[in-house]
DNA sequence: CCAACGATGGTCT
DNA sequence: GACCATCGTTGGC
């Protein structure tokens, strides 16, 4: 079943872990989300938006449901899921999904046969499934790429997030516990 | 094993 | 001109 707005308008840290045991479908690909990272409006110097609008971040400033992506380190992308009021700056960095099907052509990709390291991380799973700046700015209700409902009730932990110099100290990661294709552990 | 580092280019000050 | 929501490799132990 593919998620609706009502879906992405909760809050942005409840989306964040509500995303995770959701599918990522684009095209033939799938995915399970299995880690989030939150960014917030307020109080989050780590934000894109956390300094205003500019041309990369437009996007955020749009309505929840649609794509961000953003080229970092001139090599590789990030996906973000745009999350909370219009206007305030906010979304959901997808890190890492334990890959469902389309295998072959993730393994093509990444050049590795090794499952654990095809989408366990926010380049890696961006480089899997062939996203780039053409996918920025999407709806993900109406768009090529989706959000599908699954069965799945994980078990969530928290963290603080990853590669950050300023917001380092919040607890904004969420990940399924025990999972093994979450990013970091190889 | 793991810490350090280089690649690489857009974005913002 | 500095910074970066990363990754793969290198080189030390």
């Amino acid at each position: 079943m593919i998620l609706r707005s009502k879906f992405f308008n909760q809050p942005t840290i409840e989306l964040a872990k509500a995303l995770l045991g959701k599918q990522l479908v684009f095209g033939e690909l799938r995915g399970i989300i299995v880690e989030t990272e939150a960014y917030l409006y307020r109080d989050d110097p780590g934000c894109h938006a956390s300094r205003g609008p500019t041309p990369r971040n437009t996007p955020m400033f749009g309505p929840a449901g649609y794509t961000y992506v953003y080229l970092i380190y001139g090599m590789y992308h990030c996906l973000n899921i745009v999350s909370g009021k219009e206007g305030e700056g906010e979304a959901v960095l997808i890190r890492a999904l334990e890959p469902v099907q389309g295998i072959e052509l993730m393994q093509k990709r990444r050049k590795t046969k090794k499952t654990e390291n095809l989408c366990s991380g926010p380049g890696k799973l961006t480089q899997a499934f062939g996203i780039t700046l053409k996918q920025n700015n999407l709806s993900l209700i109406d768009g090529p790429i989706q959000i599908y409902n699954n069965r799945i009730k994980p078990e969530i932990e928290a963290s603080t997030r990853i590669g950050l110099s300023a917001g380092k100290e919040l607890e904004l990661r969420f990940y399924i516990k025990g999972n093994r294709f979450v990013s970091g552990l190889n």
